[in-house]
Order: C-alpha cells, then sequence, then structure tokens
DNA sequence: TATTTTTAAGGTGTTTTCCCCCTAGATAAT
DNA sequence: ATTATCTAGGGGGAAAACACCTTAAAAATA
C-alpha cells in the first residue's frame, strides 16, 4: 500500500519527534521528513521533488519563518501541497489567519491521537479538515465582523512595532524616514482606529494580537 | 524487568499522548497514567497510593494548578517522587522557579527522544538531571545576582499591572489611594531599576515577565 | 478627465510623562 | 540613643505625548 508523505514543520524538538512517532504508527501515512522552521521546509522543497510531501503538518509560532509566511509560500509555489495548521495556542485571529493564507485544516491543542489521523485522512479524502472548534468560530467570524479584527496597512504596523519600543515618536520618525507629524497621524489613527487613549493602550494591542513579540 | 511508572501532567493532549508513546517505548520506563491538570494529580494521588509514580513530567504551564504549584505540593507531601519539568518555553525565571520548589530535572523544549530517555534514568540512578542549557543557566544565575531578576514590592508590582492599562497616573494614584507624587517615585525607581526610559518599556517588561497578561 | 480618497505633513495648544532635587515620618540597624 | 534607610510625598521644569484642525500632492475611482 502506497503511505501518503507528511512533513513536519516545529521548532520544538520533542513535540515534532512526538507527532512523527505518532503519524508513523498511521497505516496510511508515513513521515516524510522534520523541519525546524519555514526556511528549513522552503530549502527542502527547493531541494529535490522528493521533497515535496502530500502534507505539511505545520505549527504556527517558530522562528525565522513563522507559520503564516510559511504557509503562503506554500499555497503560492505548491498549491498541491495539503498544509495542516498545529498550533498550542488557539488564539482566533491566528487560526483565521492561518485559514486565510490557505491551510486545508486547524488542529488545536487538545487534539487526541484518533482525531489526528482521520484528520489526516479527511484533508485526503476531502480537501479540508477543521474540528468543531474551528468550525464554530468560522461561523462566529463571519457573523460578526465578516474579517479578524481591524486592517493595518503595511507603514501602520511597522509604526506599531516600533511603538512598543522606548523610542521616543520622533526617533520613529527618523527610523521611518518620515515627519514626526505623519507619525503624529499614524498614531491619531490607530488610537481612533482601535478605541484606544495613550501608547500603552497600543502597545499592549499590539503584543496580544502579536503583531509585536516581545 | 520491572519498570519505572511514570505520570505525566500536560494540559495539552496531543502533546501528552505523544510524550506518553515515546516513553512506553523506553525499556525501563511505562506511563502509568496521564493528567490535565496538577488537581487531576493530586486527586489521583489520594486516591490510592497504586497511583504514585517514580516520575512526574511535569509541564509549568496548565489551567486550574499549574506546574509550579503542584510541584511544591509533590515535593512537600511524597518527597520520594521525582518531579522533572517539561517546559515548552525556556524562561529563565520559570526554570528557577521550578528548581526552588524541588523538580529534581529540567527538560528544555529542543529535547530529544535518546536525551529524555537519558535524562529519565539518570533521574533514577544519580537523583537529578539536567541539560547543559540549564546547567549553564544555574552558573548564570548563581554568578550574577544571586536570584532570578529584580525583587519587587507589592505596591510596585500593582503600579506595574496598572501601567499597562490605559489610565494616566493620576487615575492609578487614585486606585492605590496614593499621591500622584508617590506613584512618580514608584515609576522612577522601577526605571532605574530596570534600566528603561518610559512607561512603554515598563509595560513590555511587565508583559515579557508575566507580572502582567494582556 | 474630473472627483474623491489617501498619504504625508504643518500649526498650535494642552495634558501627561519624565527627571531632577528635596523632606518629614516611620522602621530598622548599630 | 543615634544613625541609616525606607516610604510617601512636594516643587518645578523640560520633553513627550496627545488632540484637533488644515493642506498640498499623489493615487485611486468614477
Amino acid at each position: 500500500m502506497i503511505k501518503y508523505s507528511i512533513v513536519i514543520v516545529e521548532d520544538h524538538t520533542l513535540l515534532s519527534q512526538a507527532i512523527a512517532g505518532m503519524v508513523n504508527t498511521f497505516d496510511k501515512f508515513k513521515v516524510l521528513y522534520t523541519c525546524k522552521n519555514g526556511q528549513e521546509l522552503i530549502d527542502k522543497f527547493s531541494e529535490s521533488p522528493r521533497n515535496i510531501p502530500d502534507i505539511v503538518l505545520m505549527d504556527i509560532n517558530m522562528p525565522i519563518m513563522n507559520g503564516i509566511e510559511t504557509t503562503e509560500w506554500i499555497t503560492k509555489k505548491h498549491p498541491i501541497v495539503n498544509v495542516v495548521a498545529l498550533s498550542v495556542e488557539d488564539e482566533e485571529n491566528t487560526i483565521l489567519k492561518m485559514l486565510r493564507v490557505g491551510a486545508k485544516g486547524y488542529l488545536l491543542k487538545d487534539v487526541e491521537k484518533t482525531i489526528l489521523e482521520h484528520a489526516l485522512i479527511e484533508i485526503m479524502d476531502v480537501g479540508f479538515y477543521h474540528s468543531k472548534n474551528v468550525a464554530s468560530l468560522l461561523v462566529k467570524s463571519l457573523s460578526g465582523k465578516g474579517n479578524g479584527g481591524p486592517q493595518f496597512k503595511e507603514n501602520e504596523l511597522i509604526f506599531m512595532k516600533l511603538a512598543c519600543t522606548e523610542f521616543t515618536y520622533k526617533e520613529i520618525a527618523d527610523k521611518m524616514f518620515l515627519s514626526p507629524k505623519t507619525i503624529d497621524g499614524y498614531r491619531d489613527a490607530l488610537f481612533d482606529k482601535l478605541g484606544i487613549r495613550n501608547r500603552v493602550g497600543l502597545a499592549v494591542y499590539a503584543i496580544k494580537n502579536k503583531i509585536y513579540t516581545p
């Protein structure tokens, strides 16, 4: 019997090996190799076509190249590969981001071995799999605002990250090669958009929403 | 051959099952049962002496009763049981806290299967095990300040939490029934102690060190 | 092409934050 | 008993941060 090949991308070695061991006990699946981050995966993919699996089990929080960026790359360059997000945390926004960049499934942390196997089978048969938790989240996100939270422009994101540091707005302006007045404008727009009233509120928002990681 | 019994305490079901599977492949060890949090473990321990294992593999970040509290309970009530901390994150302070409450070992996230087995054997033979990373951390913590990071007074902690909100210092003063000038003093003392220069730096520090959780 | 929208930026004024330096009273140490 | 030390607090000033209002130019859209 031909087994479907699986690649695991996960910086956390223990979990990585553990999942690999688990997957290898499944009848229809075998692990092709594992990677510690997105960059490694891209290198592997580019190395040889034999390195391209049926499914990528992708962790989201990784150094160097995170799960979202990597998934985006995969769905663009290798659309036939099924990416399944495997997240330790169940942050709603992250889930939605992953689905938006083309993940075919999303497994929450409290998944059992049998569910994992079922999910993998479903992915290969139906093309997607979502746990009840994720499904209900999708419904919520549709009924709610339609999108996952407010949208930010590139410069706003850069500014937000810098606003989480100890730089003054003047210093931030220098770093972004913009006038302090423009920075003032960015700040005012964000305060308005997010309903906050000072820089601490902005920093906490950015951290909570993983725009800036301390 | 008599196998040493192991209990896994980990809220994250997938990782829990994975570790269990891995441990069960080791010659000298077998999994007795798994728990989702510290409370469950305490219930099990109290239920029957046959539920008391040789080693507890303990996750730190758990709901209901976290790894530190649970380890404290175990080392107090069942000192013969060896607790090994198993942390996903390698926050220095957390590691030191676990060791302080009596953990016999600490495995960092990037541990390999063979290392895990070796660690378990070492725990049973020698009584403790520490990876090179943790060992060097211990040295650093001894040579450095002796304790894990700066110490804060009760009011400083309360203030720090409030400094992570959108309240002005005047509002914080009101909430703490203190003069704004006193709050000024708290802030200045913290800035000095932490080597930071504004409130954003303080907020980020508080979040990074889990003094305030967004 | 004409019109609206967006983007970067200026003006001005108020509030908040930050940074000194100082002190009265309580507590702890010698 | 006397001297440190710690804690809460005061004065004053400079620098940031915040708020609000306006505009020229570019870009998108009708």
